[in-house]
RNA sequence: GCGGUAUUGGUGAAGUUUGGUUAACACAUCGGUUUGUGGGUCCGACACGCGUGGGUUCGAAUCCCACAUACCGCCCCA
């Protein structure tokens, strides 16, 4: 146990790994089906991309950035989340130019980064699905991430699914209730936390987030975003509702939550779901919103866009958590019993001739007893052995057992070369 | 960044309160169970070491210190 993996890493092995293929899978399918491509962007970009974008105030960029100076000294972070790096691809390949249809869609499976202190569910490294819709401001696209979303953990099995939104409105929304969250907030400033009294200088939205009881009981008094919306963002919010009603998506308003993340604006969700040992009640596994101006903020046009991220950790804690059984593929077709040391050529070629034709092989490598063979076949779940010996040798043939049924039958070595498909198929069926 | 709990083989772990000389038991794995055949029975093998490094002691998995990692909570978030 002389090395150790990084603090806050781990190893997919596989049995997990067939879990997160299947998960990645899906998704990509059903990401496609609403027409987006997948992006593969740098895991580091400058540190300023990030910092920029994410807001000076949220605690990615002051204290969880995995940030660090390279040989040229260069300011280099691991990308803590996945927008600010497709935003950047988008802007400095020109995807808004007219070439391009718009919104112009994209998505990414991939490991982010943050420095924190790991906990179950919660790593330095970790992995987001994501995906992004520029350069429309259609409401509808608001709505298609979060039906996009839902369907891909319906169709994974998860039940008790819960949707939650609300909207941070436009610029004069978010000015306006600013400034009545903070006369409301300010002359109960000492019987606020420590924590909450520094947020209502920096960032007064988060105070709605706290969950310090001593900052709940004046939260749940607070004025409400929902009452200052200036008629467009009022409007545009109604409109997202309506589509969620029209699309028979269940969902609640729920006027306290917040980002973490600075850019973002109007329309903001969460899929939420309820995890028994994930904490109490409802954990989320889904998140995001609306951004407008870090595009622009970032060095491109004035376009909005529209995303969401998945904690794949989460997911798939969850996935387990309630058992769900995701369909992985262990099962081998053919396993190659040889017995004796002469039989390694024709074990090779029939191993490779039943892959070839299109199979899942294997055989024994390890010159064991024909029992100990047998036994390993087994495990593996091999449908059909074939075990050449010294007496297959000297016949040219080849012992085909049926493991199911427990059926033999000798077949002729090289009807088997020439052919693997055709007599496998036909033994298989008897 | 702060607080708490934990760390024994491939796995689950007993043992740590009362330091003592073979680290229990089980599962898995491997080998054998008479000549080349699976899921069974029986037999056998399987930690020179108890997270790492120091220290106390005649003697430490058991006591002390430091560090590492994991988990839980805070913060925050996916």
């Amino acid at each position: 146990m002389r090395y150790q993996r990084p603090k806050g890493t781990a190893d997919i092995l596989p049995g997990d790994s067939a879990k997160w293929e299947y998960v990645e899978k899906l998704a990509r399918k059903i990401f496609h089906q609403y027409g987006y491509q997948g992006i593969r962007t740098p895991l580091f970009e400058s540190y300023d991309i990030f910092a920029r974008s994410a807001g000076d105030t949220s605690d990615v960029v002051t204290k969880e950035m995995y940030d660090f100076h390279d040989k040229g000294d260069r300011h280099i972070a691991l990308r803590p989340e996945g927008t600010a790096g497709v935003v950047r691809a988008f802007n400095e390949n020109k995807l808004y130019g007219p070439e391009y249809p718009k919104p112009y869609k994209v998505y990414y499976v991939g490991p982010m980064f943050r420095y924190e202190r790991p906990q179950s569910g919660r790593q330095r490294e970790f992995h987001q699905i994501g995906v992004e819709a520029f350069g429309s401001d259609n409401p509808a696209t608001d709505v298609e991430v979060i039906a996009m979303a839902l369907q891909l953990f319906t169709k994974l099995g998860l039940t008790d699914l819960r949707v939650a939104v609300n909207t941070l409105g436009d610029q004069k929304s978010r000015d306006d209730y600013r400034t009545a969250l903070i006369n409301y907030l300010k002359p109960h400033y000492d019987e606020l936390s420590e924590d909450s009294q520094e947020r209502l200088e920096k960032n007064p939205l988060r105070v709605l987030d706290s969950k310090d009881p001593r900052d709940q009981k004046f939260v749940a008094d607070a004025p409400s975003i929902l009452d200052y919306l200036t008629p467009e963002a009022n409007a545009r919010f109604e409109q997202v509702k309506q589509m969620l009603d029209v699309l028979g998506i269940d969902y609640v308003v729920d006027p306290d939550m917040v980002r973490g993340l600075d850019y973002y604006n109007h329309t903001i969700f969460e899929v939420m779901v309820k995890a028994k040992s994930l904490g109490n009640g409802y954990t989320t596994i889904c998140g995001g919103g609306r951004y407008s101006g870090l595009v622009e903020q970032l060095g491109g046009p004035d376009l909005s866009g529209v995303g969401f991220g998945i904690g794949e950790e989460r997911l798939l804690l969850l996935l387990n958590d309630e058992g769900i059984q995701l369909p992985t593929d262990d099962h081998l077709d053919v396993y190659v019993v040889g017995i004796g040391d002469d039989t390694n050529l024709e074990s090779l070629q029939l191993v490779q001739a039943a892959r070839h034709a299109g199979l899942i092989a294997d055989r024994d490598f390890m010159g064991r007893k024909p029992k100990a063979q047998f036994r390993t076949a087994d495990r593996m779940h091999a449908r059909v052995v074939l075990t050449v010996g010294k007496r297959e040798l000297e016949e040219g043939n080849v012992h085909l057992k049926v493991m199911a049924t427990g059926k033999e039958v000798s077949v002729k070595l090289a009807d088997l070369l020439n052919d693997f498909a055709n007599v496998f198929e036909e033994h298989i069926e008897g």
